[in-house]
RNA sequence: GGAGAGGUGGGUGAGUGGCUGAAACCAACAGUUUGCUAAACUGUCGUAGGGGGUAACCCUUACCGGGGGUUCGAAUCCCCCCCUCUCCGCCA
């Protein structure tokens, strides 16, 4: 969430930033604002009046202390008003600051500047293309049909053991899948990411930690009994490692990934062009995670824009980068690029990537902290992408790779997967 | 799941009603000494909120797993919850 120190001092260029979402906040920053001098004046009040009440007490004690006992009854009952009249600025304390935080939690991150303006996915702007559409000729087949043919992913037996959107992947399909999770994991191991495996499940707070919770509650798989949430994206548990945590400007950056399964609810989100693997409720993703140094950020999101241009290219997949607008932009990010590979038989782009910088908007929340070198406890900044999620790469790779031979695996793949041809 | 023990600052750990935001030791940081390293010595060393000051900093409040309660006063007493450890049971 935002902070509220900067909603005070720069009230005027956040509301701007953030009409590139199409959306007027003044009224909610505003009340912000407002709960803030309340919540300030009361704090104020509340400090002065338990001052009061601790010195009295002291007092208290020390005519026991001396025996006079008469006094220290009769300055009971002055302890006994302050400590009623605490209990009401509590309250009142409490309630504003909870006011606040709700209105808080409805406000999303102020996009950089660099944001384009815009309402729909139409006025994203695309800043880098590579690669050529594969000319595949009159008999191309999308790759739920290559996927049949081949007998690689199979939908039908997923629907029966679990129910739709969850594929079970069989032989060479399930070992491609394997063979792309240890691809991106070394890939993102040789460019400095520690690799973790974290726990599938997490708890409430971490869902709130990177601000699932409460904007997205109705799209985590969540289970009832033990209270916890099945992982949307490893973003949730790779970074909530750090929440609550300060550390040392020479730890910065700390760089993550992980592989996951992904599981997401998807409630309402289905209808044209979800058939096959380009939406599911389970799919396997591997995750690129920083902590930085604010003035090192923007820097730190290139750098992780490059390194998945550099395995889509490895992949030999033709692919375009985009920069997301204002409207289109997830709701804790400040900048996001969307990486799209082509796929060739359906001749449209799938976004296969994410990658975001949050500034210190999910930090905030997270209270990941580090010592600057003046000593003063700041916000780190998150960011994190996908490198990559697996489905749609997968549908790429069949279709654009589909010879009348069989189904070519591009060479910096054959090592994971032990064969350059899927074939019948 | 059953029984017992316990949760205190970065770590170990003292502390059973006021002198404790918290001893001591270790770690860390800064300095002194030294040809360098080590050692020794000196100092600093939790987080968050509020107020004041250009600032160094000062005043103040809260926090000893979380929440509630008793009391003039709670790390310390009471209640609920969470977690960890040991033993037993079950089991990949």
């Amino acid at each position: 969430m935002l902070l509220v120190n900067q909603l005070r001092e720069n009230r005027d260029q956040i509301i701007a930033a953030l009409t590139k979402r199409n959306k007027d906040f003044t009224a909610q920053i505003d009340e912000i604002i407002a709960l803030d001098e309340t919540r300030r004046k009361t704090q104020n009040d509340l400090d002065n009046n338990l001052a009061e009440a601790n010195k009295l007490s002291k007092e208290i004690g020390d005519m026991f202390k001396s025996g006079k006992k008469d006094e220290a009854e009769a300055a009971k009952p002055k302890v006994a008003t302050l400590k009623e009249a605490a209990k009401a600025l509590e309250a009142t304390l409490q309630q504003t600051e909870e006011a606040q935080k709700q209105l808080l939690y409805t406000i999303p991150n102020a996009p950089h500047t660099s944001v384009p303006q815009g309402k729909t996915a139409e006025d994203n702007v695309e800043v880098h293309i590579w690669g050529q559409m594969p000319n595949l000729g009159e008999q191309k087949k999308p790759h739920w049909e290559l996927i049949e043919e081949y007998d690689l992913i199979d939908f039908e037996l997923g629907t029966k053991i679990a129910g739709a959107g969850f594929p079970v992947y069989k032989g060479q399909g399930a070992r491609l899948q394997r063979a792309l999770i240890n691809f991106f994991l070394d890939e993102a191991t040789k460019a400095g990411y520690r690799e973790i495996q974290p726990p599938h499940l997490v708890n409430e707070a971490s869902g709130y930690g990177t601000g699932q919770l409460p904007d997205k509650e109705g799209q985590m798989y969540h289970v009832g009994v033990d209270d916890l949430y099945l992982i949307p994206t490893a973003e949730v548990p790779l970074t909530n490692l750090y929440r609550d945590v300060i550390l040392k400007e020479e730890q910065l950056p700390v760089k993550m990934t992980g592989y996951t399964p992904c599981f997401r609810r998807e409630a309402g989100s289905w209808g044209a062009h979800v058939r096959g693997l380009n939406r599911l409720h389970q799919f396997d993703k591997v995750e690129i995670v920083q902590l930085a140094h604010p003035d090192q950020s923007y820097t730190i999101l290139e750098d992780m824009v490059e390194h998945v241009k550099g395995i889509l290219q490895k992949l030999e997949l033709h692919y375009r980068v985009i920069r997301l607008c204002g409207g289109d932009m997830g709701f804790t990010s400040a900048l996001t690029y969307d990486f799209e590979a082509w796929s060739g038989a359906q001749e449209r782009w799938l976004e296969v990537s994410s990658t975001s910088n949050f500034e210190n908007f999910q930090a905030n929340r997270l209270k990941c902290r580090f010592k600057n070198s003046d000593g003063k406890t700041q916000l780190v900044h998150t960011l994190n992408g996908s490198a990559l999620a697996l489905p749609r790469i997968v549908a790429s790779l069949l279709e654009n790779n589909q010879t009348p031979e069989g189904i070519r695996i591009p060479a910096a793949l054959v090592p994971y997967t032990g064969f350059d041809m899927i074939r019948k």
